[in-house]
RNA sequence: GGGUGGUUAGCUCAGUUGGGAGAGCAUCGCCCUUACAAGGCGAGGGUCACUGGUUCGAGCCCAGUACCACCCA
């Protein structure tokens, strides 16, 4: 084995073996006795590309596939991408524009081959990805939204919520992007806070006797004006009530009405109303019967129903002539400047127009009513528990929901219209004029398609080969969890449950760990604009300092140099020499280690160079192990094994490891798991019981049996924590264990299809762990003066051992060879309590005191101010502790058990403090 | 306006039922000891945002304040 860990020379060797052997594949049906485990992939983008999201979540659920695979269930991760409607239509005509070519060129058959040709041809990039990251699914079963099996499913879906009336057609008003000339749904809307103008005009009232003041934020909506509305309650107006309002710039009179909804401190307490052109007004102009009057056209340029004078201009345009005219005319009051939400369309960027068109509406409330009991029954569990109030809240207030997009690429909607314009609803244009009795009659299809988000939320059954009554659906339904983050809970996670539960009487999956959202390092989002974005493939490959700088840089506008200029000079600073190559492990690694119940997640790099570190260390530690064990005999056989105490303790510390870590990982709190792994296997596996097998494989008062223990003990628990590091890394524990597993008398052709190591309370050994944690004790005592002292760690010392109990005597012959070796003593002497000794550094364990004679080592200066620190430090807890212990209501009322504790601890503090101060005084004398 | 989460060491974060403030990185000192300098050994560093309350005892429970972030309207 080489010196140093490089991730490079095995990770896609050993992926490609795993994949060319089947190893990911999971059984239709289970075997007896066996439990299935299942979690659908999120689907990504199929022309996407892998994000810091994906790999955190990736991490997640190839963890838990290979954690269960490894418990022995038929576990299948569910691969599969997503079509993506917008993302990918636009990406396509970009591309297409860049070539000066637009959709309506093409022609819709034409373009929608275009886009199946991008995905054929990028559609790779991401699964490729997902490899890199030792990603386990069942590539066999990978699916894709637009496949033939899904549409399927999609048009069985949406033809029976239609026959059941849950889906229907409507005239109402949309969230409509005029860039993208579609219709979104709720939640593709952005809604930030921007900075703009409250504008009073002037209302004329019709018998001229006078004029209202209406604050508007749109005033070129005032074309659509049918009403102005104040308070019921407003006894400035209630004079005006039922009067008639001249319209300015239009011929048309509006009447002056009553609403609760008007807030009288609002401007002036009156507000105009454009039922037409804000949700608000609109659901006002039901209550009151008022005439919708639409302004606009889809690109929202005036239209002919306003005024000549408007007609044509662009919204903003048609602003500016409408203040003007205002002015012109008196009309004007005032301009003030106003923050208000200006909601966005979150794919196109441009200010979204509320608009009267038809859509395809889902009619959402007898859907969501069970999927919202599922969750308060506990049928469905969110992790961290809190998100379902998240999900109550908003299924509680839950909108149908808008399913039609005026786009190409996606499900077109299975409905057909005649030439009166009456719709029919079916599989095909067979099956309905059959059903319908139509003939041969002219029929036209919708030309809208689906929201995207109606394909994913079938995702579940879908990919289990629903409506077909495939096994799988059986043997995997409900999955047993969903690993997503809380952005897209009502995107999909909502609609899912709702999807599932009336398609297959099953909730989706049993639980839905919501993850933290990755950002840099200073808690900011990642972003191409804020250009702090990191490509997990480069943290497993690394990038020089130019490749990243021409990456966070590519593609952005040409008005935005000054930010490019920031960015690569930011770039720069952070990587003067680019991002180092850390390997999958270590990345894989750093994010179950963050993966706490934080819902946002610093990702910081020097975490992950600290995890590389890792890897090495798992790495030599397994050199040292094949070294001391490889051509000889590691107790397979017959022959008589003797386990030393350390052995005893390794073996027994490994079962309460295992232990933490399955808790751990049933809470899904990795974070944990990743830190008792990491604990032990640094902390006690390679920092002691390494260090203390030494003593016993080089040293010349050990017999066979005895190495021959060690080396048995070496060689399985190495074995052992390569299985129970493996869900969290892959690549190193396999190529490791394929060199371990058969000196640990291990067979099988890879660790992945290994069992998970298990707990055993038998082995767990109360007496070695005592013994072990005294030799601790001691050998830390010492080193603490080597250290404080400044002596070298290798330089051989003397040491003594006096006023020890017997037990303390025993332990000391027993353990000399530890001692000796760990703490690089050169003599080891134990001295009668009345003896007198040299003049020494002193440490404690428990009563005995340990002597290190200072001639030649120790100036004395130093040994006091080393005690001295001691007993501040003792001192002041000691007086913490008296206080407490002199106060009767701690004494009186503390549990039992509390107080003793507290006295013990005083006790030993002040003997400890009384022996400090002798030493003190003798090293005074001198 | 309503809601949620957060504020602990220089940085990134843990802290389970209230009972001795922790980790990693960074810093300082000694060491190239035959697994590992991507390392070993040792050390320093915190008014747990603030105010008040409950309690014998509060990082943890309660009330309020400030600031940050996100979601919904």
């Amino acid at each position: 084995m080489d010196k140093a860990y490089d991730p490079k020379a095995i990770e896609e060797t050993i992926y490609n073996q795993w994949e060319e052997k089947n190893y990911f594949a999971s059984n239709a049906v289970n075997q007896e006795g066996q439990d299935s485990y299942c979690i659908m992939i999120p689907p990504p983008n199929v022309t996407g590309s892998l994000h810091m999201g994906h790999a955190f979540q990736h991490t997640i659920m190839d963890a838990l596939t290979r954690y269960h695979r490894m418990k022995g269930d038929n576990a299948l991760w569910q691969p599969g991408t997503d079509h993506a409607g917008i993302a990918t239509q636009m990406v396509v005509e970009r591309l297409l524009g860049a070539e000066g070519v637009s959709r309506h060129d093409l022609g819709r058959e034409k373009f929608i081959d275009k886009v199946w040709e991008w995905k054929e041809q990028s559609g790779g990039t991401i699964t490729q990805q997902m490899r890199r990251l030792g990603d386990s699914c069942d590539w066999g079963r990978e699916a894709f939204t637009m496949d033939e099996d899904l549409s399927g499913a999609v048009l069985e879906v949406f033809v029976q919520l239609y026959e059941e009336g849950l889906i229907y057609r409507g005239q109402r008003l949309v969230n409509w992007d005029p860039k993208l000339l579609t219709a979104v749904s709720d939640l593709e809307v952005e809604s930030e806070e921007e900075n703009g103008h409250l504008w009073h005009l002037r209302y004329p009232l019709a018998d001229g006797s006078g004029h209202l003041v209406v604050a508007t934020t749109r005033p070129e909506t005032m074309l659509g004006d049918t009403a102005v509305a104040v308070h019921p309650e407003d006894e400035r107006y209630a004079h005006l009530v039922g009067k008639m309002i001249k319209l300015p710039l239009t011929d048309r009179e509006i009447p002056i009405i009553t609403d609760d909804y008007v807030e009288k401190d609002f401007g002036s307490g009156c507000v105009k109303i454009t039922p037409a052109h804000d949700f608000n007004d609109y659901e006002m102009g039901k209550r009151h019967d008022l005439p919708l009057i639409n302004i606009l056209t889809d690109t929202a340029h005036i239209n002919n129903n306003a005024p000549e004078a408007y007609q044509g201009l662009e919204r903003y345009e048609a602003r500016k002539k409408i203040i003007a005219d205002f002015e012109a005319l008196d009309l004007l009051e005032k301009i003030e400047p106003h923050k208000l939400k200006v909601p966005r369309g979150d794919r196109s960027g441009v200010v979204v127009e509320p608009y009267l068109t038809d859509q395809w509406y889902v009619k959402i409330a007898p859907l969501a009513e069970p999927a919202l009991k599922a969750v308060k029954d506990g049928d469905i569990k969110f992790v961290p528990e809190n998100w379902s109030n998240t999900y109550y809240h908003w299924m509680e207030n839950i909108q149908d929901w808008c399913i039609s997009r005026q786009l190409w690429w996606g499900h077109q909607i299975p409905a057909w219209y005649d030439n009166d314009g009456k719709v029919y609803v079916g599989r095909t244009e067979e099956e309905v004029r059959a059903k319908h009795d139509l003939g041969d009659i002219e029929l036209r299809r919708d030309q809208d398609v689906l929201d995207t988000w109606f394909s994913s939320a079938l995702w579940p059954f879908a990919t289990l080969g629903w409506p077909e009554k495939k096994p799988e659906l059986d043997t995997f339904l409900p999955t047993n969890v969903l690993v997503t983050g809380f952005d897209i809970i009502f995107f999909w996670v909502a609609r899912m449950i709702m999807m599932g539960l009336k398609f297959t009487g099953k909730v989706p999956f049993k639980e839905i760990y919501i993850t933290g959202l990755i950002r840099d390092e200073q808690g900011q989002k990642m972003s191409k604009s804020k250009g702090n974005v990191l490509d997990p493939i480069d943290l497993i490959d690394g990038i020089g300092i130019d490749d990243l700088v021409a990456k966070r840089t590519y593609g952005m506008q040409q008005d935005r140099e000054s930010d490019k200029a920031k960015i690569t000079k930011r770039t720069r600073k952070q990587f003067p020499e680019g991002i180092e190559s850390y390997g999958t492990d270590a990345m894989r690694f750093t994010f179950c280690a963050m993966a706490s119940t934080s819902r946002d997640i610093n990702f910081d790099l020097n975490r992950v160079e600290g995890y590389r570190n890792f890897c090495n260390k798992i790495w030599n530690a397994a050199r040292y192990v094949l070294m001391n064990t490889e051509e000889q005999d590691t107790g397979l056989g017959s022959e008589e094994k003797v386990l030393s105490v350390a052995d005893r303790w390794i073996i027994s510390e490994l079962q309460g490891t295992i232990t933490e870590f399955e808790s751990a990982v049933a809470q899904y709190r990795f974070d944990i798991a990743a830190n008792a792994l990491y604990e032990f296997t640094w902390n006690t596996y390679c920092d002691w019981y390494l260090e203390l097998s030494k003593p016993i494989l080089y040293g010349d008062d050990y017999s066979e049996a005895e190495k021959r223990g060690t080396r048995h003990t070496l060689v399985t628990i190495l074995e052992q924590l390569l299985r129970l590091l493996h869900p969290f890394m892959p690549f190193i524990t396999e190529e490791v264990w394929q060199k371990v597993a058969p000196l640990a008398g291990a067979n099988g052709d890879s660790i992945m299809l290994q069992a998970f190591p298990t707990s055993d309370e038998a082995k767990i050994d109360k007496q070695a762990e005592a013994d072990i944690e005294w030799l601790k004790t001691v050998i830390v005592g010492i080193r603490n003066i080597r250290g404080e002292m400044n002596i070298a760690p290798g330089k051989p010392i003397n040491s003594l051992f006096k006023n020890g109990s017997v037990q303390d005597k025993e332990r000391l012959n027993a353990y000399t060879n530890f001692l000796g070796k760990l703490a690089k003593l050169e003599s080891i002497k134990w001295v009668q309590d009345d003896e007198t000794t040299p003049m020494s550094a002193t440490a404690l364990a428990g009563q005995m005191e340990i002597l290190i004679p200072m001639a030649g080592l120790i100036d004395v200066e130093q040994e006091m101010s080393r005690l001295t620190k001691e007993i501040e430090k003792l001192t002041k807890e000691q007086s913490r502790i008296s206080g407490k212990l002199s106060n009767p209501n701690f004494t009186d009322k503390a549990p039992e058990a509390v107080v003793a504790k507290e006295r013990a601890k005083l006790e030993e503090i002040e003997s400890t403090l009384s022996k400090i101060n002798e030493q003190i005084q003798s090293l005074k004398t001198l």
